[in-house]
DNA sequence: ATGCCTTCGCCTCGAAGA
């Protein structure tokens, strides 16, 4: 027997989750399903690809989830859909003055006091050495500076995103084709290690995980068929949140249906 | 292999993604 009260007992556990859906507008049912499904507390989005007057609030409030969003056409655009009220949204970095929608942040309150959740779609930079590239560096050097503040500010805090960084050799299917590459690059690759120096851990690797675990998978060549993918997408937590960190894996399964995302979930949960 | 797949916007092909 427990003294713990029955809601307590009952409750789903709060969770946070990362998804790049490659287009809300395509994906939305899949999500919808997902929410139904999964029932994360928190999920933050990426490439919605739709302005904000566009955006399906009320199909999403439908299924019992509050809305943050900041878009635009054809590129970019991050949300965060959330079952509980999202306080002090923040667009964008402050530091960085950039056109593209990647950033939007807000606080929901967790289970042992507020949680700020920084939503993230991280440049992809097309090719090392390109003018994209030295744009990503930019972005990440702005996300570095600004973080820094945010988490002393903040110490509860969740950087969840598509971080187009595989930090590791483990995490791409073939590192020997992809070293140096984008999204492999040393530059990149610092880059993440300084963001996971500012006192971050990446929940994904607090527990044991199948070998070659992958969030992405390229629509070519059957990529996901042969699992020939990458681990780019990434929820990372600030240590009073990693302590509580209980399990965290990729939701696979949804890289299989019909019109899929090229990306799959990562889901967090907190005791 | 300058390829493959998918999205969007423009206008049925190019750009971009990763």
């Amino acid at each position: 027997m427990s003294d713990t009260p029955a809601t307590a007992a009952t409750a789903t556990p709060f969770s946070i989750a990362t998804w790049n859906v490659n287009s809300l507008k395509v994906r939305l049912p899949h999500l919808l399903e997902w929410l139904a499904e999964a029932s994360p507390t928190l999920v933050c989005l990426q490439e919605t690809k739709l302005e904000d007057h566009a955006f399906p609030t009320a199909e999403i409030k439908a299924a019992g989830y509050q809305v943050a969003f900041s878009g635009q056409k054809t590129y970019n655009g991050v949300a965060i859909v959330s079952r509980l009220p999202l306080t002090d949204v923040v667009m964008g970095n402050p530091r960085f003055d950039d056109p593209q929608k990647r950033l939007i942040s807000a606080t929901v309150a967790g289970p042992d006091g507020d949680v700020r959740v920084v939503g993230a779609y991280f440049p992809n930079g097309q090719e090392v050495g390109s003018d994209k590239y030295a744009y990503k560096l930019q972005w990440l050097a702005a996300l570095h500076d600004w973080l820094a503040g945010e988490l002393a500010a903040h110490p509860r805090l969740a950087l969840c995103g598509d971080y187009n960084i595989a930090p590791a050799d483990e995490d791409v299917h073939d590192p020997a084709a992809w070293a140096g590459q984008i999204l492999c690059s040393e530059p990149e690759r610092q880059a993440f290690r300084d963001l996971v120096g500012l006192g971050l851990v990446d929940a994904y690797r607090l527990f044991p995980q199948a070998e070659r675990s992958f969030s992405w998978w390229d629509y070519r060549n059957l990529g996901f068929q042969k699992n020939l993918g990458l681990r780019i997408d990434h929820v990372l937590l600030s240590a009073p949140l990693a302590e509580r960190c209980t399990a965290a894996r990729i939701e696979r399964h949804l890289r299989k249906k019909e019109r899929p995302s090229d990306h799959a979930p990562v889901i967090a949960t907190l005791s």
